[in-house]
DNA sequence: AGTTTAATTTAGCCTAAGCTAACATTCATA
DNA sequence: TATGAATGTTAGCTTAGGCTAAATTAAACT
């Protein structure tokens, strides 16, 4: 249908109605990580996770919790409910995908920072092919980056 | 380095200083692409072509032009500078080669789309990388997807 | 219990990039 | 050459997501 016509990156989420934005993403993935170290998390554990200052953590956190990805209240612990724990799993599992992918390819520098860039940009038809490469790549012996 | 550090995706931004915004490089991709098919561009065929309104247009060339990335005089014609060309041919290539391994992995479903939003997050050696595995795939007799 | 310290929130600012409405300019053509 | 349509600009609003500084609350320790 529009499937011919060009956006900015921008026009893409507003015509789409996208419902997570990148950084609540990279919010409701963090409390995920955290939570299963952490029994407790707090603004501060994830402000200094995902360095940023405590006041936009706050701010974060008072957004997902209105949209129903965690419950909080004033100074209490961030906890995701069923449906951001469900979300969160999956951007985990996004995220190790992508991880996976890019080594297999040869990157070794900002290989993080690499992933938490692309991560954000793979609906979930591309991350089973790129899942699926990179599997066939690792069995596969004539592959080298 | 900081290698390890989890950042979000505008805190990589700002980290890095990045120069260029994902918009910028919607707009810049978009004039080189145009500038190989008609020979004056105008505000308006960029916001055409973009999908914006010309209001969001004025401002970014305002903005690339301050920046020296194209030449522009209120009411006139787009046209990119040197670095701006540069820069444009760079960001087509970036697409063109997303997009072939978007393709050989197997996507089908907005293909354009999903071209669009990885591209920006893409640096250059993950490119020579991408590039690498789509040759490599292409001429894989037993990748199928 | 009172006081210090640490954690959190509030208030308010900033930039980016969209938008609409209103104004200005350019151009074509009568 | 005057005028209306098309094109472009300005002004000003909006949301997102950062930030700092200041105010508040909670916790911890005499």
């Amino acid at each position: 249908m529009s499937e011919d016509k060009f956006y900015t990156l921008k026009g893409y989420r507003i015509k789409n109605h996208e419902k997570l934005s990148a950084s609540m993403e990279d919010y409701i993935e963090m409390i995920y990580r955290l939570s299963c170290n952490l029994n407790e998390i707090r603004v501060n554990d994830l402000s200094q996770a995902l360095n940023v200052q405590p006041p936009s953590t706050t701010k974060m956190i008072k957004r997902l919790s209105k949209d129903g990805y965690v419950y909080y209240e004033k100074y209490g612990l961030i906890n995701l409910t069923k449906k951001g724990n469900d979300i969160g799993s999956y951007l985990l599992k996004r995220h190790k995908t992508v991880y996976e992918f890019l080594k297999v390819i040869g990157i070794k520098e900002n290989l993080l920072e690499q992933t938490e860039k692309l991560e954000h940009s793979i609906n979930v038809d591309t991350l089973d092919k790129i899942n699926k490469v990179t599997i066939f790549l690792k069995n596969c012996s004539e592959y080298s980056n």
